[in-house]
DNA sequence: CCTCAAGACCGGCTGC
DNA sequence: TGCAGCCGGTCTTGA
C-alpha cells in the first residue's frame, strides 16, 4: 500500500517521462465501464468513463506533484487549466510503457484500467487490482473540498504546530494515538506502515490515548514520523505486497522496517501483539511500547 | 452543529 | 478443489 514515500517515488519517476506530453487517446477498461453502468463509481469519480476520457483528450501534462498521498497532474487544454487528481488507494500503480504487453506482471496487466496514449505514441497506464484508487478531473482543487482539508506536508515548517493544535481538539482526546497520526487531517501521508514504525521507534503504545501524551512527547513522535518518512523517501519507499514503483523496481525501506508485519520484537525478541485500531491491524511490542 | 458507525469501492490471499 | 471471510485509504451518508 503506497504511503507518502512510495507515492513520491511514483511522481518522481513519472515527471521526466511524461511532463509536456499531449494526450492523443484514452481507453477505459470494460470493467470500469460495466461498473459505471451498474451505478458504481469505480476508480473514476464524479464522471462517466466516456466523459472522463473525452475530457482528457488533447490535454498536455504541465506539471506533476505529490500532495499527501495524492498525485496532482496539472493539465492544460487549449488555454484552460485542469487538475487530474489521482490516489493509488491500496493497489494502484502507473506504468510508462509503449504497449500493455510491456507490463510484465500479469496481475497488473490484467487490471489495467486507464490507458493514456501520448502524441509520441508512448503510453501511461493506470492499473489497480482492487480498484480502491481514484481518478478525478477538476477545474481547480477547491472544487473538491476534501483536498483543502488535508494537513500540511509533514516536512513543511508549520506541520508540527498544526499537528499539536489538531491533537488538542475535543474529538481526538479519547482516541488512540495511532488513529490520530493516521488521520490525514492531522498529519499528511502517514499510513499504517510508517505509523507502526514511528510508534515502535519511540516506544509508544499505539493504543495510548491522545490526551495522555504530553506536548513534549507529541513533538518527539512527530519528529520520529518525519524521520521515518524521510528515511523511506531516501531509500525509494517500501516494496510490500502490491506496491511497485513505476519501473517495477523494489524500494529499500522494507528491509529497515522493525515492527510492521513482524512476528517478534527486534529489541527484546518477544512475540509481537496485534490490535485493531481505526479499522486497521496494528502490530506492536507489549514489552517495549508503553 | 458535532461525532461516530456504517457504507461504498474490491479481488488476492488465507484457511478450513 | 471450493468457498467464505479477511484486509484496508478515504470520503460520504445516515443516525
Amino acid at each position: 500500500m503506497p504511503e507518502l514515500p512510495e507515492v513520491d517515488g511514483v511522481v518522481e519517476a513519472l515527471k521526466p517521462v511524461v511532463t509536456g506530453k499531449e494526450i492523443s487517446d484514452v481507453q477505459v477498461s470494460e470493467t470500469l465501464q460495466k461498473s459505471f453502468a451498474l451505478g458504481k463509481e469505480s476508480i473514476i469519480k464524479n464522471s462517466s468513463p466516456d466523459a472522463f476520457a473525452q475530457a482528457l483528450l488533447g490535454m498536455t501534462i504541465e506539471k506533476i506533484e505529490r500532495r499527501a498521498k495524492y498525485i496532482f497532474f496539472t493539465m492544460q487544454k487549449n488555454t484552460a487549466p485542469y487538475v487530474f487528481v489521482n490516489h493509488l488507494g491500496m493497489t494502484g500503480a502507473w506504468f510508462t510503457v509503449n504497449d500493455l504487453a510491456d507490463i510484465t506482471e500479469e496481475k497488473y496487466r490484467k487490471h489495467a484500467h486507464i490507458s493514456i496514449t501520448f502524441s509520441d505514441g508512448s503510453k501511461m497506464i493506470y492499473s489497480d487490482i482492487r480498484r480502491f484508487g481514484e481518478c478525478r478531473l477538476l477545474e481547480k482543487i477547491s472544487d473538491y473540498p476534501p483536498l483543502l482539508q488535508m494537513a500540511p506536508e509533514p516536512f513543511a515548517d508549520e506541520a508540527c504546530e498544526y499537528f499539536i493544535a489538531k491533537t488538542k481538539l475535543a474529538k481526538y482526546q479519547n482516541k488512540p494515538i495511532k488513529a490520530v497520526i493516521m488521520d490525514g487531517h492531522v498529519i499528511s501521508g502517514c499510513g499504517n506502515i510508517y505509523a507502526t514504525e514511528s510508534l515502535f521507534r519511540i516506544g509508544m503504545h499505539p493504543n495510548r490515548q491522545c490526551q495522555r501524551i504530553s506536548d513534549k512527547n507529541k513533538r518527539a513522535l512527530f519528529a520520529e514520523i518525519v524521520a521515518v518518512l524521510q528515511e523511506s523517501l531516501a531509500l525509494g519507499g517500501s516494496t510490500i505486497s502490491d506496491y511497485r514503483n513505476i519501473n517495477g523496481e523494489a524500494g529499500g525501506m522494507q528491509d529497515r522496517l522493525q515492527m510492521y508485519g513482524k512476528k517478534h520484537c527486534p529489541t527484546c525478541q518477544q512475540a509481537t501483539k496485534q490490535v485493531t485500531i481505526a479499522g486497521r491491524t496494528s502490530t506492536y511490542c507489549g514489552h517495549c511500547q508503553h
